[in-house]
DNA sequence: TAGCCATCTTAACCAACGTCAATGAAAGCC
DNA sequence: GGCTTTCATTGACGTTGGTTAAGATGGCTA
């Protein structure tokens, strides 16, 4: 029995859809493509050429950066959540790693289909745009959080909004994106136990 | 004598207004909107509808973020750069405050001159989209420098790539975007001195 | 000039994280 | 079953940043 991620989480919005009528949305699902990726597969690497983006339907994605041979967890993407700012095309390359935490069923985007999309659904083209300033300033926020907030102010904000991760990824993953070593969140976490 | 910040600056690109033709910058000049702000005068505070975006032509800009009455800086932008993401209009509203280091003279656009920018220079558009992207992925890089370096590589990588900062801001608020106290940055610059 | 204010530095002490190493627990594999 | 591997925990110890308080410096103003 898993617990449901709050619906504050940081990433979550006002679903962009919600503007569509039942037909466009209807439209929309018959466009889409999805695709299965086993638990352990790359999305993409560092300095790769991003000629995709996905949405996850289903399972969870991790994306990391390198720093002297050592993870640092950027974000977790789970259900209905898109992988990075959902920015791909010409002269754009990954600037960290993404790979499956478990089998995934993702919305695969490409420029072709992303064209394809909007031709159907103009109306579509500007609330992904807005939707995309929105996620920026989000992310503004989410340093800002990072830069202000303690370890264990962090890692009590991530316990509240997205509960869920915590069984679905190990916890030196998590130690990793709260920006603390495994150790540390172990004795951090007794720490709160006790009091 | 001020030195000048590397090219290699987080925040430098390659100029988006170099594909426009030499006719085509010129009509941009005619349309753009200078004004001037005195050292100390916001540009917007945390929670404004942000209806105008600006970027800097001469002077400094800091943004910052309020936690437990304490100031978290988040960035200082300088001569070329664009406060925040460009981003502003309907439902987008401030993340942070923006304030005038010094006096500042600024390109400023709302929406409506953004609209009649963009029916000049059809493809100025594409380009600005193209750039906001670039700049949404650096910004995930930048996040994850600040949680993979320790606050002296932090110092070490800020005062390589902008050292002009130093001269123009308090060292307080340099430690504030550095993620640490004031006090801790003046024992920093000792311990590098020593060695 | 004296006084005030903002900024930077230094020192002493404490708390928290990193490191290294060892131990346990759970899961997967032969 | 026994083995290995992976992951979480614990302890000892060093380092570093936060806190508090005290000066030092320089600029500004009454």
């Amino acid at each position: 029995m898993s617990i449901p991620d709050s619906p504050h989480a940081p990433r979550s919005l006002t679903d962009p859809l919600q503007a569509l009528t039942e037909q466009e949305r209807a439209e929309l699902l018959t466009l889409q493509r999805l695709e299965r990726r086993a638990k352990g597969e790359y999305l993409f690497r560092a300095g790769q050429p991003l000629e995709r983006y996905y949405a996850v339907v289903e399972g969870c994605v991790r994306t990391y950066h390198l720093h002297d041979d050592e993870e640092f967890t950027l974000d977790f993407y789970t259900e209905g959540q898109t992988v990075l700012p959902a920015v791909a095309g010409k002269g754009i390359f990954a600037p960290s790693f993404a790979v499956c935490m478990e089998d995934c069923l993702l919305n695969v985007t490409d420029e072709q289909l992303e064209r394809e999309v909007f031709a159907r659904l103009p109306r579509l083209k500007d609330i992904c745009q807005q939707q995309s300033e929105q996620l920026q300033l989000m992310h503004q926020q989410e340093l800002a959080v990072q830069k202000s907030a303690s370890p264990e102010q962090r890692y009590a904000h991530l316990l509240a909004t997205r509960p869920s991760l915590f069984e679905r990824v190990p916890q030196y993953q998590i130690a990793s994106y709260l920006g603390i070593k495994p150790e540390s969140l172990s004795r951090l976490r007794k720490r709160l136990q006790q009091n």
